[in-house]
RNA sequence: GUGGGCGUAGCUCAGCUAGGUUAGAGCGCCAGGUUGUGGUCCUGGAGGUCGCGGGUUCGAUUCCCGUCGCUCACCCCA
């Protein structure tokens, strides 16, 4: 290989398309069955969009550069300001709620690893303009409908539910100041992956008093946390509350649909989380061998801030990178599709003008055909339509034209049948 | 940005651990095994500056240094 492609980005050979094929060709049957319609924006974008949502320190991250033209522009990162932008050109006008979804190919400028690329597929579905429950359930479920689309069961996935207002409310109880909860939140992350002495480290570093800590802990290591218990160790003021009511009637709601045993409840769920303004969810694979596979939730106040209409919304995005190496590790590849049906034999030369009308024919009612560039023998041609995966050979020969016929060889069972030439005509023609 | 692991044919790897004649295997690929029938089998072939550069040595794929690349983790995560 003379010249490497560029870290983090991928070829796509035939057999890694053929799953990158797959993983786009779900998103899309799940999401049009949720009454969800497609839109797309450009890959290029000004890179002040980004900035505006984000911050300077994000620009480290991006694809960027100056154009000819002198305008600073950048690789999008993430699809919502996009969807901000183009919401908020036809929102006036359209009936409400606004379902769409999206598969946009994202970038971004960071060190290549498991499950994390600089450039991948993201698909992404959001409501627009609903703020009751109902559509928090919907986008849930949708998330997990996609990825049963693939196969994967209960037993594979699951999907951690919160709400972004419990656990501050839980943690400023516990005595817990607003200026460390950054820091608070980021041990919670990690809870399962270090040592409570680590951590505890952690929090005292934060300028969080022991007598919080000690309740943190006891608080997290309940393994079966319920709402109920959430809102007594936060001593329910009327937003945890809110909360908790809210939450509790999106879980009652994916019960109903019958997906409650893909749904834990997980106050934990605390990362990544900035602008969320209510329920926050992401799916992992149950084993814990894989990063988040898709993560949402409720953004009522992004799209004004962002420039875009000062509607309620909510949504989640899910990368093909991640997804496609749960699919690869559970065996939900997809299956090899042979590349061609009919392959077309020639016998001698001379029938070379019947085989190109008779594989053009084929070709015309929908079928997959090959043949043979050289003028090689029987034998050889039989064993590139093997090797092409064929299920019939058509065969073209001296003795079948004498009867306006050709010989079809059933490949898998070695049957033969003279069939007249017209049969092969396409039905329309 | 920080740290670990790895770089030998298209792919998966062996050889290196006391440095020495034309660097190997399996799979894959190509061509044959004659005259109209494939999958198995047999034969032959193509394909490697042993990532790159420097050092030690009579001699380096093998030892040392550097560098680049890949990969995993950390940081970060929209």
């Amino acid at each position: 290989m003379a010249l490497g492609g560029l870290p983090g980005f991928r070829d796509f050979f035939p057999s890694d398309m053929r799953l990158r094929s797959h993983i786009l060709d779900g998103w899309r049957r799940v999401a049009e069955r949720y009454g969800f319609e497609e839109y797309d924006g450009p890959p290029l974008e000004p890179l002040d969009l980004y900035v505006r949502k984000s911050g300077e320190e994000i620009v480290g991250q991006l694809y960027r550069f100056t154009d000819q033209g002198g305008r600073e522009v950048a690789l999008r990162p993430e699809m919502t300001p996009t969807f901000a932008r183009m919401v908020g050109a036809r929102a006036a006008g359209l009936p409400k709620p606004i379902r769409w979804y999206s598969t946009p190919q994202l970038f971004r400028y960071e060190r290549p690893q498991k499950g994390r690329l600089r450039e991948h597929f993201q698909l992404n579905m959001d409501i627009v303009g609903e703020p009751g429950e109902l559509a928090d359930a919907e986008m849930i479920a949708a998330a997990i409908d996609v990825l049963r689309e693939f196969g994967l069961g209960e037993a594979d996935i699951v999907a951690r539910v919160s709400d972004r207002r419990l656990m501050g409310a839980v943690l400023d109880e516990f005595g817990v100041a607003e200026d460390s909860l950054a820091a608070v939140f980021a041990v919670i992350d990690r809870l399962d992956r270090e040592d409570e002495a680590v951590l505890r480290d952690r929090l005292d570093a934060a300028g969080v008093p022991q007598a919080a800590a000690d309740r943190i802990f006891e608080f997290a290591a309940d393994p079966d946390p319920s709402l109920s218990a959430c809102v007594e160790a936060g001593d329910g003021g009327p937003e945890l509350r809110d909360a908790a009511d809210r939450l509790s009637r999106v879980l009652g709601h994916l019960d109903a649909t019958g997906l409650g045993g893909f749904v834990r409840f997980d106050p934990t769920l605390v990362r990544g989380l900035a602008y969320y303004t209510g329920t926050v969810f992401e799916v992992w694979d149950r084993a814990g061998e894989f990063r988040a596979i898709c993560g949402g939730g409720r953004y009522d106040d992004l799209l004004a801030a962002v420039g875009g209409p000062d509607l309620p919304a909510l949504g989640f995005g899910m990368g093909d990178v991640v997804l496609g190496e749960l699919l690869i590790a559970r065996g939900l590849e997809p299956e090899q599709l042979p590349a061609i049906q009919d392959f077309v034999v020639c016998v001698t030369p001379e029938q070379r003008p019947l085989g190109l009308q008779v594989a053009h024919w084929l070709r015309d009612s929908g079928r997959r055909v090959a043949y043979d560039f050289a003028d090689r023998s029987v034998g050889r041609q039989f064993k590139v339509a093997n090797q092409m995966g064929a299920e019939r050979a058509i065969v073209v020969g001296p003795d079948e034209a004498a009867d306006e016929a050709v010989l079809i060889r059933d490949l898998s069972s070695g049957e033969e049948a003279r069939v007249p030439i017209g049969n092969l005509k396409p039905m329309n023609d």
